[in-house]
DNA sequence: CTTGACTCTGGACTTGGATCCATGGTCTAG
DNA sequence: CTAGACCATGGATCCAAGTCCAGAGTCAAG
């Protein structure tokens, strides 16, 4: 076998993943990552599991996961057999999760398009549809 | 005239715009409520003005503005004339950030639909197209 | 007058996800 | 050997937008 297991610094660990070194440290705290193996100075020491670990979190994160959740996930995706099947209904759920924002957003959108839509941009504030919309009492559902 | 100047307590005030006191207190410190009439005992008193500007304030915020935009806007819609033009121009490029936010947020809720779809939700972690997109490297754009 | 609900102030605390700091040890190129 | 880059720790700080608290004063009903 060629697959040395090659002892990454902090700081190259960092480097590659692209993500601060304190962050890494944050998430050994946080039980996201395993505590590494030390060299003798105390210096962490990483091998390539813990880029790829790094990067699943970060892939997560911009998923929406919440670091609790992936930190669920991880525990999840190393039950082996047991742990798929949760997975998906994980990701099930942050995908409604994800779908729900979008459709509030969505409802957002469109009542603030249709206000711009109808200010004419100038004239007395009282006749701002906007500031009118945000001042007047009635809100249409 | 009929008007005659309603004397509210924060507490009233609270009730009636369904907010915490402390949150018109803490918007009073942050510029976002003018600082009230007080009673000889150091009670705040408040009129219906306040509370026509917190619910512009929080109908503002459920649009996603911040506080911060919020207190633009407020001074915008003060200043008569001038106010109106910018309180578009701010409405405009709300919009315009809620929009990404919506694209931002349909492109992952695609990505994670098709990991859902296609993952059986059983069998070996290792074969999870879910666990296996959140730990490969490649990730087409 | 008393009781219980309300209000006052200033300041501390919360959440999530980091980021920054001081102080001190380590590693490596020249 | 030494300078400069790197790493260690524990703890403080940041952001937004509040929330909570203690201790003290006030108000209204009975």
């Amino acid at each position: 076998m060629s697959t040395q297991i090659s002892s990454l610094t902090i700081g190259a660990v960092a480097k590659r993943v692209g993500v601060a070194i304190d962050t890494i440290r944050y998430y050994e705290r946080e039980g996201l990552l395993p505590e590494p193996q030390r060299r003798a100075s105390g210096y962490r020491s990483y091998g390539e599991g813990t880029v790829a670990q790094l990067r699943f979190i970060r892939r997560a994160k911009d998923l929406g996961f919440t670091l609790e959740e992936i930190r669920e996930l991880l525990a999840l995706s190393a039950d082996r057999q047991r742990g798929v099947k949760a997975v998906k209904r994980r990701a099930q759920q942050r995908l409604a999760a994800i779908e729900q924002r979008i459709a509030e957003l969505q409802r957002v959108r469109d009542g603030l398009a249709q206000l711009v839509a109808s200010c004419p941009g100038h004239g007395k504030p009282e006749e701002c549809p906007i500031l009118r919309a945000l001042s007047d009492e009635q809100v249409s559902a």
